[in-house]
DNA sequence: GCTTTAAAAAGTAATGT
DNA sequence: ACATTACTTTTCAAAGC
């Protein structure tokens, strides 16, 4: 009996420990990320959800961590691509998006797919470009996106291509290669979505 | 006049069987030409068929994967053809092993475009799984017929996990009702 | 969970010319 | 700037780790 009792302390501080190390990775990976403090109590709440249903058993802690703060980002409408989270997390990239689907629909988190538009103020002032070029970025997503052009696409690549259209339009160049490096997509997936989009515009 | 259910196209179908009967692996890969064997990476022995073209899973215990096949018809065709390569090696075979169909993958095409955002809204975010970062289609669980239907943008879709030749269709019709009940078709 | 086999859809990425 | 190849998703069985 007294082996029980110190099984069961051992299990209790074991699951402590764990929720303690969880807590500390999703504090280090949002500080990384330069997430606010609210995110990350967002993401501990997801985490803690998570565990109290059971959905760690056979997954990773860092993975279901890394999801939640995933999660968290998108919930409070600043989203952070798999690519940036997998950057700061030692996960691979595949694994956070899968673990993020299993969490997702367990627990019921209903997110919409994300919107390009969020990303635009955080990219766009990583490139040092103007309001002026953030509000016509978000005019040609708001343009193309009711066409239709959305459906399928990457939200960074849709908001690099109309970020890069913006700053040509507004004189503030950037480079194709530029915009790419901070949406960490391929100059080739900028070019089709700004064709696309700068034909949605009505220019060309 | 073309209505969708008219565009669907078997494009492959998986199905199992056995013939009753153990076999020995290494003897049947040196036997059978062209067959591929490696048991340190998986346990089936892989031996394709050329006409029709079929891959099939041959296992220790005499079971029996095909995949890759166009149609049912094709299925038993490519079956009989593996039966018989065994019957020639003097390997006593079941004389008609049950073969049952385990999924079916099907294209069709709705012929107009989708909006996915408001499709994922629609059809009830529970239900849906769409995430374009990931992949660009809009993964959706259909319980009655219960399959899962892929559907991108182009308003081509996938349907796949049916067990009966109509599956399919049943699961086009309703999945026009129910993006046209949202007003989503054009 | 993973390993293998097949197939479609469309987007993205890596590599090659 | 092109093309080609390859990987992402879903489904399913098989035997074994």
């Amino acid at each position: 009996r007294l082996r029980k009792w110190q099984e069961r302390i051992r299990t209790k501080d074991a699951g402590e420990r764990n929720l303690q190390f969880a807590l500390s990775e999703i504090d280090r990976m949002a500080s990384a990320l330069g997430v606010p403090r609210s995110v990350r109590e967002v993401a501990s709440v997801i985490y803690r959800r998570a565990l109290n249903e059971d959905l760690i058993r056979g997954r990773s802690i860092e993975g279901v961590a890394t999801s939640a703060l995933y999660a968290a980002c998108r919930q409070e409408g600043i989203p952070r691509s798999l690519d940036e989270v997998a950057e700061v997390s030692r996960v691979p990239q595949k694994e956070i998006g899968r673990t993020y689907r299993y969490i997702s629909q367990e627990l019921g988190l209903e997110l919409k797919p994300v919107d390009p538009k969020q990303f635009v103020p955080r990219f766009a002032s990583a490139l040092g470009l103007s309001e002026e070029v953030q509000a016509k970025a978000t005019e040609i997503i708001d343009v193309s996106a009711e066409q239709g052009l959305l459906s399928g696409k990457s939200p960074t690549g849709f908001a690099a291509a109309a970020i890069y259209a913006a700053s040509l339009l507004c004189n503030e160049k950037k480079t194709q290669r530029e915009v790419a490096d901070v949406a960490q997509v391929t100059e080739v997936t900028i070019r089709n979505r700004y064709q696309e989009q700068i034909e949605a515009m009505g220019f060309r | 006049m073309s209505a969708p259910a008219d565009s669907i196209e078997i494009q492959n179908v998986v199905a199992s069987t056995g013939i009753g009967q153990e076999l020995d692996l290494e003897a049947l890969a040196d036997d059978l030409p062209g067959a591929d064997f490696n048991p340190d990476n998986f346990p089936g022995l892989v031996y394709r068929t050329q006409d029709p073209k079929a891959a099939a899973l041959i296992f220790r215990s005499g079971k029996i994967v095909c995949t890759g096949a166009k149609s049912i018809d094709d299925v038993h065709e490519a079956l009989g053809i593996i039966f018989d390569k065994l019957r020639g090696l003097s390997i006593p075979v079941d004389e008609d092993p049950e073969i049952t169909v385990q999924n079916i993958v099907s294209s069709a095409d709705l012929g107009h475009n989708l909006n996915l955002n408001a499709l994922a809204i629609g059809l009830g975010l529970e239900d849906v799984e769409y995430e374009p970062e990931q992949f660009p289609g809009l993964v959706y669980r259909m319980d009655e017929p219960e399959v899962v239907i892929l559907l991108f943008g182009s308003g081509k879709i996938v349907i796949t996990g049916g067990k009966q030749t109509n599956d399919a269709e049943t699961a086009v019709e309703e999945i026009v009702k129910r993006i046209d009940n949202l007003g989503l078709l054009d």
